[in-house]
DNA sequence: TAGCCGTGGTT
DNA sequence: TAACCAAGGCT
């Protein structure tokens, strides 16, 4: 390691120890690396999502699965249903999955990031995360925050994606043998509180001195991005079916959006396209008022159609499910569906059941 | 490789 | 308000 890395290296891990943010899922600064099940299932859980999100769902989790065998012994829908709000729900599939081959293997996480990597739902951040962090393996962490500190510390122009490589080798270059994990999660605090995406605190920060980006005074502009497309606007319908205080609900199929998620029943919106407005039977429908929501590639209105016949003429068994009004908390709606089902109870309160 | 996949907070 | 974006992974 050459004396500027080693350096940068020092400052950050020096500032680490005062600053080190208080975590649930985190052991203090220099102390014995904490339970692996605990780093790996906060790893997934922040994948893509802030720590304030997290940090109940850990809790949860935690609580109702103490260890990685009592997870892979859950039923998939109770897993699901816990998951439903945090997003992303592959992630939640893929935790199923790992948690089970590693209760398959002996019920111990691998040590090794190569190995750590073939699990499922571990991709490259994650399985060198968990290396440093759980197994004080040496190994080259980057996330977004770790790619904003590097890029500004070294000035880096190339734009994301492609300069991922460059940040990357940099990376490598400064990250030292020892304290692998506290290196890791400094520089992860260095970007969520100092090296912030806008109006970064340079005054407050261990690597000003280091920084090429803040000597040229403009630590705003890296790392540089190729600009993104427009998000287009969908329409879709969602139908609230209700019978004997029971409402009709779906299971999404297993891949794609809001994948193997309960769900109320809906007219094939995606972000390919507006929905076709046809619901699981003929109707007639009441409007029920309108939910927008933001996914990642496109922004839907959701309308909410309520069937206005006392008797359903015939739903599928195996197609849904009647799921009673007074627990529908329980049936682990995510966000989307959530909003929808609120409308759909707040007008029955309106007409009085 | 680039598109797909949630959600909520910030500006 | 709308855009941006956060401890990414999968295909």
């Amino acid at each position: 390691m050459d004396a500027r890395s080693e350096h940068v290296a020092g400052h950050l891990l020096a500032w680490y120890d005062r600053h080190a943010r208080t975590l649930p899922w985190r052991a203090p600064p220099g102390s014995p690396a904490p339970d692996p099940y605990r780093v790996w299932l906060s790893e997934v859980m922040l994948q893509q999502t802030t720590v304030a999100a997290v940090k109940d769902y850990f809790a949860k989790f935690t609580t109702r699965w103490p260890t990685v065998a009592d997870l892979a012994a859950a039923e998939d829908a109770e897993v699901m249903a816990a998951w439903a709000g945090l997003g992303y729900y592959a992630r939640a599939r893929n935790l199923l999955a790992c948690a089970r081959a590693v209760a398959e293997s002996g019920g111990s996480f691998p040590d090794s990031e190569d190995e750590l990597r073939k699990l499922p739902g571990l991709g490259a951040y994650t399985a060198a995360a968990v290396a440093a962090i759980a197994f004080g393996r040496r190994a080259v962490v980057v996330d977004a925050n770790v790619e904003r500190v590097v890029a500004r510390l070294f000035a880096i122009d190339a734009p994301l994606p492609g300069g991922r490589t460059e940040i990357r080798a940099a990376t490598d270059r400064i990250t030292p043998d020892a304290r692998a994990g506290d290196f890791a999660q400094a520089m992860m605090d260095l970007g969520a509180t100092v090296c912030t995406t806008r109006n970064p605190r340079c005054l407050l920060c261990p690597l000003s001195g280091d920084c090429t980006g803040y000597r040229a005074g403009e630590p705003e502009r890296f790392p540089v991005k190729a600009p993104k497309a427009a998000k287009p606007h969908r329409q879709g319908r969602a139908f609230w079916i209700v019978r004997n205080e029971k409402v009709w609900l779906v299971q999404r199929p297993g891949k794609g959006m809001l994948g193997g998620m309960r769900a109320l029943p809906d007219d094939g919106w995606s972000a390919r396209g507006d929905g076709s407005g046809e619901g699981p039977i003929a109707g007639p429908w009441t409007p029920g008022g309108a939910v927008q929501h933001g996914f990642t590639h496109f922004t839907l209105d959701l309308h909410l159609a309520l069937y206005s016949r006392s008797e359903v003429v015939s739903l599928p068994p195996d197609a849904g499910e009647w799921w009673p009004l007074d627990r529908l908390e329980e049936a682990g709606l995510p966000t989307l569906f959530a909003k929808a089902a609120r409308l759909g109870l707040a007008a029955m309160g309106e007409t009085d059941r």
